[in-house]
DNA sequence: GCAAACTTTAATCATTTGTTTAAATCTTTT
DNA sequence: AAAAGATTTAAACAAATGATTAAAGTTTGC
């Protein structure tokens, strides 16, 4: 086992921010979420990294030190994103429970027609790596105290919704959303259906999850009452 | 490159069928089947098969040929099983479709609970693989044939179930029961819950399902036509 | 313009990893 | 029990792979 320090890695401050898009370290981090979103983290090799990237090998140790370092910090990203693209919706206290599903629904359809690979790369690394993401979720965490939740509460309190727990009003949405695209080989293998197809078939799950899940928490008129 | 025959395979056709569970090459393949699912086809090394099967390194090649050769074996058991089980359960002419999704949901949440890497591990695999997946999942295609289908077919045209795309139907089936498994470690990291509540929420799950599957194609009657 | 700092390159190292080989052990058949 | 065949073992190989080094190129600050 070797030590690997004194090196000085690129210093961070830069004087000035010359064109951040095509400086090296931007195309190696770019070459390294396409790949590894692709391939995951195993099956991504930091040659390909390096050719994808169309920079010498050496450079990636150069500026990230090693391919795990490079890869948590992919990773953070995505949730990051993940998370705060959730939140901003989630907390809005301008929107109705059912604008927030369709922003919510509509948003990650759009993000996820354009990079499918994320959620199955994200979900599938999670797994096992002992990345501590309970350091990078908890601040994001606040999505279990959203605006949205109290609005959840407080309507299944009003009976304006049936009473349905709200971390099961979340995955339905989440899974109904993301699910398909995870699938998406199988579906398209099962229904005999084309990429472009399966987008129209997305496009159209974008207008009916919010319907589906409008009746999902409609308060139920129960006869015998 | 090298090439590899020659060297007799062990013969299959065993005069007597000897303690199969036992059986050095049965060893392997539940090992073989745990550290896949657990880490991916890249992940999984074959030291580290042959170290959980208890075995020595060379017996993978003298019964599999080579690592790829198990890994197809065994994801071709995987999605044979998932289609099997669907299978029947979507061609019974006895049940109801309310029974079937019963039924269907409630298997997979069990099989679940017990192998819950098995979606995200074939998932994952299946987008880059080059296997020939076709050719397997095309006899297993009759789902979209099956008399589930029909049933909802005609269901629609009666106008007893609402007018609903039945890819779509079966994708919300799907969605709701297996993306909570993939999604296992955001969740519980999200509402801060442990694996037993994780699987007191997904025995809760089971029940209502079908319920919100029942509201989604339930026929709505329109006012204004 | 020059020295210092930063960036890039080619070559090389040390492991890891999939696979093979040849010999040893065990089992079955004769 | 000996021969033939099947199974298992230890050792080794070759390629792949993550990382490092030392030197060459480039930019920056003065």
């Amino acid at each position: 086992m070797k030590l690997c320090f004194a090196k000085p890695l690129a210093l961070m401050a830069k004087k000035e921010v010359k064109a951040i898009d095509s400086s090296t370290e931007e195309r190696i981090k770019l070459a390294a979420h396409k790949l590894f979103a692709q391939k995951g983290y195993a099956g991504t090799k930091t040659r390909d990294i390096a050719s994808e990237a169309g920079i010498n090998l050496a450079l990636l140790n150069y500026y990230f030190r090693s391919k795990e370092k490079l890869f948590e910090l992919i990773m953070r990203e995505h949730i990051q994103q993940f998370f705060q693209g959730m939140f901003q919706v989630l907390n809005d206290e301008n929107t109705s429970i059912q604008q927030k599903i369709e922003t919510l629904v509509s948003r990650y359809v759009d993000t996820l027609m354009l990079k499918p690979d994320i959620p199955i790369f994200v979900l599938s690394e999670l797994r096992n790596s002992p990345m501590n993401l309970a350091e990078n979720i908890q601040k994001n965490m606040q999505i279990k105290n959203s605006y949205f939740m109290k609005q959840i509460k407080e309507g299944i309190s009003n009976g304006t919704i049936d009473n349905i727990h709200p971390v099961q009003l979340m995955s339905n949405l989440i899974s109904l959303t993301v699910f398909p695209f995870i699938a998406n080989p199988i579906l398209k293998t099962i229904h005999g259906i084309d990429q472009e197809q399966f987008n129209t078939f997305m496009l159209e799950r974008k207008k009916l999850i919010p319907l589906w899940i409008a009746e999902i928490i409609k308060p139920k008129t129960t006869i015998n009452k």
